[in-house]
DNA sequence: TAAAAACCACAAATATTGTATGGTTTTTAC
DNA sequence: GTAAAAACCATACAATATTTGTGGTTTTTA
């Protein structure tokens, strides 16, 4: 019986002790599975690189989005992880774990990490993570139904946001103001009075008030 | 017990009553299906406009992408009438039906049309079907895999194609010459020369020939 | 091996975007 | 209710980016 090693960093502990049972004491056809669970950031990386150059990579990654709050510097999330999981483990399959609250992220993940699975935390069950695990280790992507509805938000429309929109939005999101948006935007107070005008004519709400306009790019998946 | 009703627009009849079969002898929980079939886009576009007008829409409409060889003046694709059909019969939820040689244009039809359900033909049976109905009415969308397999390669990049490139990578593909585009695509000659160039350097074919462009272009999920 | 097509480079023209400024309208806080 | 702050708007100008035109070289085709 051959065993799928599979490691969680995730700190809701006890979700990840959830997982871990059901995973291990599910049927699998041709493998059984075995997972290890870490709870923060450095730890996460540290048993990722361990195992890569044991020469037994982890066969699957799941990564929660929100990792524990920031103990030195600066946060360091659960994407980050996976941008650095993606190099120094490649053949690890990697799947997010996403709260609803921070699903709105799943378009930059897809294209930082481009993971094989993206699961929102409400929709997992049993089956849903049995399903994953066949998924992802043979015939890849596994999405979870919200994932899915906010990828096809963000397909089905070619608007086109840079750099500077994205942090425009996040920061106009968080309740920044306008006029000091020129320390953390790199454009002139005119340039950002501009951009919002234009994000408001793009994503369709004429000269509504800026709520309408953070409605509307998290509706059709953006920031 | 309600009807779901169902209109199949296919130029491959015996798919279609395939089709038919399938699902009007599958158990439902609370429905059972009747399934109008045409192989036509004109008789296709008036079963719609009727059933609009009548006050009983279609719920469902299957669309293959291919519609029968032109008959008049100039080809109606499935994607011309998901458009159409999106007006007409807004309530109707829109599923097309592809074959791998055109599911490149997965990506076209994500944003024209915005589907509800996109299968892959060969990827369609018995299960699929019924899970595509009960799916598509409840909590759409429905994908088939290989669908999904484009719509992620799609989203995994975050390079943003005009309409001049779309343009370009299509006449190329079709073995347009490159003098003969400015006919096509609103650009001087020398206009695209540089997005050709540009291209190739964008999509990571550095001077590869025009096929490498075109090969890398599908399988990035453009054209 | 000519002719056609593709490719390349660069300067000039054009379009797009950003900035600075000064003003009006809306929101906020007392 | 009102004064200050912030947001919003318009415009001229500056800076960038893109497109065009031109004249060439290289590659492909017949």
């Amino acid at each position: 019986m051959n065993t799928i090693k599979i490691l969680a960093v995730d700190d809701h502990k006890m979700t990840m002790v959830g997982y871990k049972y059901i995973l291990e004491d599910t049927d699998f056809e041709d493998y059984v599975v075995e997972m290890d669970m870490e709870d923060t950031f450095d730890t996460g990386k540290q048993k990722i690189e361990e195992a890569s150059k044991k020469g037994a990579p982890y066969h699957i990654i799941l990564l929660d989005i929100q990792l524990s709050p920031i103990k030195e510097g600066y946060a360091r999330t659960g994407e980050d992880l996976g941008i650095i999981a993606r190099k120094i483990s490649p053949t690890s399959k990697i799947v997010f774990l996403s709260s609803f609250s921070d699903n709105y992220r799943i378009n930059s993940i897809m294209q930082s990490v481009n993971p094989e699975g993206y699961m929102v935390k409400t929709e997992i069950n049993e089956d849903a993570l049995k399903d994953m695990v066949e998924t992802v280790l043979t015939v890849p992507p596994f999405y979870t139904k919200k994932a899915l509805i906010a990828i096809r938000n963000r397909m089905s429309s070619d608007i086109h946001l840079d750099d500077n929109d994205k942090k425009l939005l996040y920061y106009l999101s968080i309740g920044t103001k306008t006029k000091d948006m020129v320390e953390y935007v790199s454009l002139s107070l005119s340039g950002i009075e501009n951009r919002k005008r234009q994000l408001k004519e793009i994503l369709g709400v004429g000269k509504e008030n800026d709520y309408a306009l953070i409605t509307a790019a998290r509706d059709k998946g953006f920031i």
